[in-house]
RNA sequence: GUCCGGUUCGUCUAGGGGUUAGGACACCGCCCUUUCACGGCGGCAACACGGGUUCAAAUCCCGUACCGGAUACCA
């Protein structure tokens, strides 16, 4: 039988970083096995499933590059069967009636709630007991018939344990004794999740369930709801928590938005980085490696390199430079550098789009294809490839990239202060290199027209404004001020792009473009913030 | 409480009877350099604890501690 597997998360929230993991491993399993990946929404509590969730989780898997097999599954919608189900062992004995009256829903946390009674009950309490469990099927029906409320109890056999063989924790068994006779259907006739689960689990024909392993406890459930059908239970294989740094499991409630996968889209993350990122969280190919592609992921994924131990997801809430785990940042600023270039560009242009700042220009089909001309798609392609080698997010290129596709942007405190007030000389300076530059290169280098022409005033001389040339005259105008080349580098960099940080200067200059650097050489701006 | 699981540098991890316990991120230093968050070189830094088995234990066994998950007419 070919592999089926699915990722099931309920539309409660946006997509969470561990169901993603969740999803990825699924993926990954599916591929490598040549099986299918499969999508179900379960969506069945309605007092917290919302569309927009749905949607929110449509969004992340597209954006992450997990993509199902087959149509969507709604477990909503299978409501009927799962009823069905409940009534099939209701019939057969294999389930029973529980009048018991429903208890009134706890004020305060759910969680810590049950937490308390079973504490209270310890490990004294009979999961047995109920008294509903020996009722006659004669009184039973006639309650029933009487229209008395009841809920629909899975009858766990009394002697025995549920076992099966975990992919990741290996041999996992369970006394029936710690097991309690589950709710099938609630008393309003509304499906309960374990129950639908293992229905559209076996309607969908899934092999293996790969899921978090906060399921293990359902698992046994599951495989009690398995055998009262009649139906052997698929594989299962449990993955490791991810937790927050404080150890907890990592929340939505708890910890935000730092565990929305939206938020790394947003923020400007590479999805096949993200991707790469999660696959290492709780899973490795024993090798000194750290980048993987899709399929290197999908060719050595392995449920045997998944880990028992969970793993923290580490970042700072208040720290602004560590507000995700370090690795993570490092992984994205690895992708942007490293990654083909005309896969990185379409990210680029979204980027620019959002920001304002993309040009009609840029377009591949632009007719203009000279480099030195800052309206061509050649010269944003060179300029994004000069630029990316330091930039950590897709976001940088509008932010600390933003002095290289408009003219209007910030200077820095920390580069002023750096490169400029220490050094008062550079407010005369470099205008004066900014003649000289005019001197050398005039406009023969710029083949558009524009407002800028105008500041060359038509004359200048012929020199191509390229690194070897523009070398030549800032040394000659720095050896003329008896200064250093690194200071008048560096208070051309703060003027032309607003920060300390960024490429070979004479790179910059040349992408820059001599009618620009005139103008931002001359440009008092910046100095207005120097005391 | 009970059941299940875990514990190797700060974090992600490799190793699984004999290793100078390896790599990555982060951090620090040096080099390169006009800047730098690129690159190169180097450094700091870990087997939770106690018993046992063994010639030999991070590795196997037992116990302890600590951590996590589960324990619903939620999913």
């Amino acid at each position: 039988m070919s592999v089926r597997v699915r990722f099931a998360p309920s539309p409660t929230g946006y997509l969470h970083v561990g169901a993603t993991r969740s999803a990825l491993f699924n993926y990954l399993y599916a591929r490598q096995k040549g099986g299918k990946f499969l999508l179900r929404i379960e969506d069945t509590d309605l007092a917290r499933s919302t569309d927009e969730s749905t949607r929110s989780i449509l969004e992340g898997m597209a954006w992450i590059g997990l993509a199902p097999d087959e149509e969507i599954v709604f477990q909503s919608a299978n409501a009927d069967k799962h009823r069905a189900a409940a009534n099939r062992l209701l019939a057969e004995g294999k389930a029973y009636r529980d009048f018991t009256p429903k208890e009134a829903p706890v004020d305060g946390s759910v969680k810590s709630a049950i937490k308390e009674r079973a504490r209270a009950q310890g490990g004294e309490k009979n999961m047995r007991d109920n008294p509903y469990r020996k009722l006659s099927t004669e009184e039973s029906d006639a309650r029933a018939a009487a229209s008395e409320p009841f809920a629909i109890r899975l009858k766990v056999p009394e002697m025995g344990k549920t076992a099966f063989e975990d992919g990741v924790f290996g041999l996992q068994q369970r006394e029936y004794a710690e097991t309690e006779d589950l709710v099938l259907l609630r008393s309003d006739g509304h499906p309960l999740y374990n129950l639908a689960v293992v229905c559209d689990d076996i309607e969908m024909e899934i092999t293996d369930v790969i899921r978090g392993q906060d399921h293990l406890t359902n698992t046994h459930k599951q495989i009690l709801i398995y055998e009262a059908l009649g139906v052997a239970p698929p594989k299962f294989a449990h993955l490791p928590l991810i937790l927050a740094p404080g150890g907890k499991k990592l929340s939505k409630r708890i910890h935000g938005e730092i565990v929305s996968l939206t938020t790394y889209r947003d923020a400007g993350f590479v999805a096949a980085a993200f991707r790469n990122f999660l696959a290492l969280m709780g899973w490795s190919a024993s090798e000194e490696k750290e980048i993987y592609s899709l399929e290197e992921l999908v060719d050595k994924f392995s449920l045997a390199g998944v880990h028992r131990s969970s793993a923290i997801f580490n970042y700072e809430p208040n720290n602004p430079k560590r507000w995700t785990d370090d690795k993570l940042i490092w992984m994205n600023a690895e992708y942007i550098r490293t990654m083909p270039l005309d896969e990185l560009l379409p990210f680029v242009k979204t980027e620019l789009k959002a920001a304002k700042l993309w040009r009609e220009e840029y377009e591949e089909s632009s007719t203009n294809l000279s480099l030195l001309d800052i309206r061509s798609y050649d010269w944003f392609v060179r300029t994004v490839d000069l630029i990316r080698q330091r930039f950590f997010t897709l976001k940088d290129f509008s932010s600390q990239g933003r002095a290289y596709f408009s003219e209007d942007y910030d200077f820095d405190e920390a580069a002023i202060a750096k490169n400029l007030s220490k050094f008062p000389d550079l407010k005369t300076w470099l205008p004066e290199l900014a003649d000289r530059f005019e001197t050398e290169f005039g406009s023969e280098n710029s083949p558009h027209e524009g407002g800028v022409d105008a500041a060359l005033g038509g004359r200048g001389g012929s020199l191509t404004f390229n690194e070897e040339n523009i070398e030549t005259v800032v040394k000659a105008f720095t050896e003329e001020k008896g200064t250093k080349l690194g200071v008048i580098m560096n208070g051309a960099r703060t003027l032309l792009t607003g920060v300390a940080v960024g490429p070979s200067m004479l790179s910059v200059f040349e992408v820059i473009g001599v009618e620009r650097t005139i103008i931002r050489l001359k440009s008092q701006m910046a100095w207005n913030s120097v005391n």
